[in-house]
DNA sequence: CTTCTTACA
DNA sequence: TGTAAGGA
C-alpha cells in the first residue's frame, strides 16, 4: 500500500490534461496555486506538472467552491487538517518514546545493579 | 501547438 | 475570472 501512494504522487500531467480532467480553466488552476492550494511541480521548461493527488485536491477545492465556500474558508479547512495531522504525528512519536522508556529503564537497572544479561541468567539458576 | 507571466477597454 | 500580449 505504499507503491500505490508513490505513483499517485508522481507529477506527470500538464495543465492541459488537468483542465480536461477537472473541468477548470487554466486561470482557475493557476489562481488556486497562488492561494497556496495545490502547488504543482515544474518540469525543465518551467511547465506545471500535476500528480493524481493534485487532481483529487483540485476536484475537492472545486466542490467546496460549488458548495459556496470561499477561498478563505477553504484555506481554513486545510489549515485545520494540517494541525490535526501534526498532532497525530506528535502522538505517534510519543508512543514510540514510551516504548523506548522501558528499554532505557531496564538497561539502567542492569547497569546500576551491575547485572549483565549473562549474570542475570546465573542468578536465576541460583534461585535469585 | 501548448504553456508561462503580466496586465487590464 | 476572462482574455490579450509577448516570449519560451
Amino acid at each position: 500500500m505504499k507503491e500505490k501512494e508513490l505513483r499517485r504522487s508522481l507529477a506527470v500531467l500538464p495543465i492541459g490534461t488537468v483542465m480536461k480532467l477537472t473541468d477548470l480553466t487554466a486561470r482557475q488552476i493557476r489562481y488556486y496555486e497562488e492561494q497556496g492550494l495545490v502547488i504543482p511541480e515544474r518540469n525543465e521548461g518551467n511547465r506545471r506538472m500535476y500528480s493524481l493527488n493534485n487532481i483529487d485536491k483540485l476536484l475537492e477545492v472545486k466542490d467546496y467552491l460549488a458548495e459556496g465556500i470561499n477561498m478563505a474558508g477553504i484555506k481554513q479547512i486545510y489549515a485545520e487538517r494540517a494541525q490535526e495531522e501534526a498532532k497525530r504525528q506528535a502522538k505517534r512519536e510519543k508512543s514510540l518514546t514510551d516504548a523506548d522508556v522501558r528499554r532505557i529503564l531496564h538497561d539502567e537497572f542492569v547497569t546500576v545493579s551491575g547485572l549483565s544479561k549473562q549474570n542475570q541468567f546465573s542468578f536465576r539458576n541460583n534461585g535469585l
